[in-house]
DNA sequence: CGGCGATGCGTACACTCGTACACATGGGAT
DNA sequence: ATCCCATGTGTACGAGTGTACGCATCGCCG
């Protein structure tokens, strides 16, 4: 499967999307759009991705290994004496300091499996993936209960464009992790 | 501001552009859809709302009112002797008994505020009325985090096309009920 | 009763989109 | 050396869209 002119095209190509995604909306993501982005010809987006839903795909993937790669530098949720709600907290609280907009983008690409069931596989691997991490720390129930509130208390915070409060999701974490 | 010829003609529209989204998503939601559907001309529909922002402002006010009679009717929220956590996943297993289309439905208007800043005044009515209502059994922060399972748990069955699990709904609400 | 403005209707325009397709190019297998 | 085909490119077409605008219709107010 080796990529011969420019190997690194349909990297680069997904990447455009992410960040199409995240200044115009999946809305706005279109096959011009994102070979604009990418500074590519339109007939290469159609060529490496056949429709839309694939790119979309890609991207969600690349998304998912993002935030998995930062909960897995977190250290703390190996270490079975770490309080596990106060970490899930402040790892929450470092999300949003990163910035609305990649929070907005990346629960864009999530929550667009609502209709697309092409990308329900993607999000449920995100999901159970994540489970698993937290499995080690708590029984699966407890860790999709956990996953659960973590993602409705992000919800609020971006729907209704409120704050993040780290001591009130702290508290509601540890209800759950008892 | 009395219409003359056709007094209820927003009101179809308004109708027409719920069953537009639970048929085709917002994606397929057009001021032509809206009209072929509330059978009116393609004009009316801009007449009445200039923009399809308000018209999504207009459906997801509708959608709310819907929910929260559903929620209103069920007395055992007022009753303070009655087990608030059983009741609540009780009502969450009704919802999703009704169809999961009426979910995918009311979610995808519910989220869509994420990217349309237009919509976030609404979805914050929506969940500060649940909360005030929730806050007649127990302490507002509490209802906050109900309401955030809740909709947590609706999501990841939702999107990764899972199935309710209301005796597991009802354990998690509970330990965050108290 | 007369006209004015709110409401309703039909059409046309400019634009973007997904898709298809013909052609160019050069790496690797034979 | 030669050929095949994965890869890359440019263009064209038809469908669908938001919007604007002129005209029709009729309730209300003076």
């Amino acid at each position: 499967m080796a990529r011969r002119y420019d190997p690194e095209r349909r990297d680069r190509i997904i990447d455009a999307a992410i960040r199409v995604v995240g200044s115009k909306g999946i809305a706005g993501l279109s096959h011009r759009s994102v070979a604009a982005e990418a500074d590519v010809p339109l007939g290469s987006t159609t060529y490496h991705f056949a429709s839309l839903d694939e790119l979309l795909i890609a991207a969600l993937r690349r998304s998912n290994e993002n935030f998995a790669e930062v909960m897995r530098e977190s250290g703390a949720l190996a270490d079975p004496a770490a309080d596990l709600a106060g970490e899930l907290a402040r790892l929450l609280g470092e999300y949003f300091a990163g910035g609305r907009g990649r929070a907005e983008l990346e629960y864009e690409l999530y929550l667009a499996a609502l209709r697309r069931p092409a990308l329900r596989p993607v999000a449920a691997e995100w999901t159970d993936s994540t489970a698993e991490l937290l499995s080690r720390r708590t029984d699966p129930a407890t860790a999709r209960a956990l996953i659960a509130l973590m993602d409705g208390i992000c919800l609020q915070v971006l729907l209704t464009g409120g704050e993040y409060d780290e001591a009130y999701a702290r508290e509601m974490l540890r209800r759950i992790a008892g």
